[in-house]
RNA sequence: GUGGACGUAGCUCAGCUGGUAGAGUCCCGGGUUGUGAUCCCGGUUGUCGUGGGUUCGAGUCCCAUCGUCCACCCCA
């Protein structure tokens, strides 16, 4: 036998079986979003390596070490996606989308980040993320949680809640940035390895810091939120009281600050506690600051991701998820005429019923193995047509889910005996 | 990139201080030559992750390597 060839590391198979799982995520999610007005935009899974270096920030570590980057034959650097929104807010520059207008977009797809696996987290991983520019107010803000929330409780979603802060507008955000690295610099000796290395980078990070010996050092930090500038201010304070008036529970975190070097103002993370170290399910902010950075007219803009390999080890969790039977009818034949009018026999079944879903033996067998083929496909209702039923021009129809015994119908009259078969069953079930 | 645990049949796993590779499940055949799921009988599961070493002898001990999982970093 020649050597079988690996799959590649952090890149998995979604198979069949789990499948049932994931369709009702992007079902939920897609009817959900068309519900409040979102489209769908598709954009490629490559761009140029210099999009993310603009928008996600040179010194995150996105950037710095978790792209899948190469050269390709013209001499480009392209990258594959690590993330969602800089590619849509590509798409709507390259596009001329916003000349004062607004848009509210969804794109799905996977995502692209050379990390070690664990948990929840996968080089190759899945994301629906979620777009709204040209929207300056917090209303916005307030309404992608909502819409979050909604999602939520329609898939029965238990183990999530919400965090949320504010970093204030880019500029007060370098502001409070100066009065942290001081501050940090003073007690040097006290930090960790990791948060000596992150002062330099991105200082913010620090306050993200696991390490419990950290923890007093952190607390007694200046506070992100105490050096907001007043319109930011503002601003959060109206995200909080909308998410009040609409009974959507959350905690102010001001130690929350995102990876992504382009969020500003209302950040927001939905967590749990049920993916053992991966704690984030969704999470976004706004990004006011970035479709100007990437050479556009200033424009607002705010968004988020879910990630969908989390959501359904979430939901997988939380029960079995029935997957639906792959077909209504197996069609059982015997002897040679038989078998050669079987195929005939099901297209125009399935002309006369359309919305029915028929499997015909294929590859011959005994009744036996036909039968249990029948029973594993999860078939309702058994067909069976052998050579003396041809003959007498009828097939037989069995009720696979029930002790009712079979019956018979004339060919001519089939597709309505077996839609009339299958409405009964179902009414049983 | 760093640390820990683990690699035995398609799947889930057992295998004692070294002594010729096992169970359940799945699959196939039969009991029922035209009737599934249940039941009974029978059958195939294999370079013990890979390479080297120690030994009369290695699934078992040692080394290396690859892979998986979990955690760190970071994130969805």
């Amino acid at each position: 036998m020649t050597e079988q060839i690996q799959p590649v590391r952090g890149m998995n198979d979604v198979l069949p079986e789990e499948m049932a799982i994931w369709q009702a995520i992007e079902t939920s999610a897609r009817e959900l979003l068309s519900g409040y007005g979102y489209r769908e935009i598709r954009v490629p899974v490559v761009e140029r390596t210099e999009l993310f270096r603009r928008a996600i920030g040179e010194h995150t570590d996105v950037v710095a070490k978790e792209m899948y980057t190469f050269v390709d034959q013209g001499g480009e650097s392209l990258t594959l996606r690590p993330e969602g929104t800089a590619g849509v807010m590509r798409a709507i520059l390259s596009n001329g989308m916003l000349r004062g207008q607004r848009h509210k977009l969804w794109c799905a797809g996977p995502m692209f980040r050379h990390e070690r696996p664990q948990k929840g987290r996968y080089r190759q991983f899945h994301q629906i993320s979620v777009e709204a520019v040209g929207f300056g107010g917090p209303d916005i803000d307030v309404e992608l949680i909502a819409l979050c929330a909604r999602l939520w409780r329609r898939l029965g979603l238990q183990r999530v809640r919400l965090e949320i802060n504010s970093l204030g507008t880019a500029e007060s955000r370098r502001l409070y940035r100066d009065r942290l690295v001081e501050y940090l610099r003073a007690h040097r000796d006290q930090l960790d390895a990791d948060s000596q290395r992150r002062l330099d980078g991105n200082p913010l990070r620090v306050l993200d810091s696991k390490n419990p010996q950290m923890r007093a050092l952190i607390d007694a930090a200046p506070v992100l939120t105490e050096h907001l500038d007043a319109e930011s201010r503002e601003h959060f304070q109206a995200v909080c009281r909308a998410l009040e008036a609409l009974g959507i529970p959350f905690r102010v975190n001001p130690r929350l600050v995102r990876g992504l070097d382009y969020y500003s103002r209302t950040v927001f993370e939905w967590i749990t506690d049920a993916l053992g170290a991966q704690d984030a399910v969704c999470s976004g902010g706004r990004y006011d600051g970035l479709i100007a950075q990437l050479g556009g007219e200033p424009t607002p803009g705010i968004g988020f991701a879910m990630g969908l390999e989390r959501l359904v080890a979430l939901l997988t969790q939380s029960g079995p998820i029935a997957a639906p039977a792959a077909v209504d009818v197996y069609i059982v034949t015997s002897g040679p005429r038989a078998e050669a009018f079987g195929l005939e026999m099901v297209e125009r079944l399935r002309d006369a019923l359309p919305n029915r879903r028929f499997e015909l033996n294929l590859g011959g067998g005994n009744f036996k193995t036909q039968f249990r083929r029948a029973d594993r496909s999860g078939a309702l209702l058994a067909v069976i047509l052998g050579d003396d039923e041809l003959e007498r021009g009828v097939a037989a129809l069995k009720p696979l889910r029930r002790e009712t015994g079979q019956s018979e119908s004339p060919l001519s009259a089939l597709a309505a005996a077996i839609d009339t078969a299958l409405a009964a069953a179902a009414a049983q079930t």
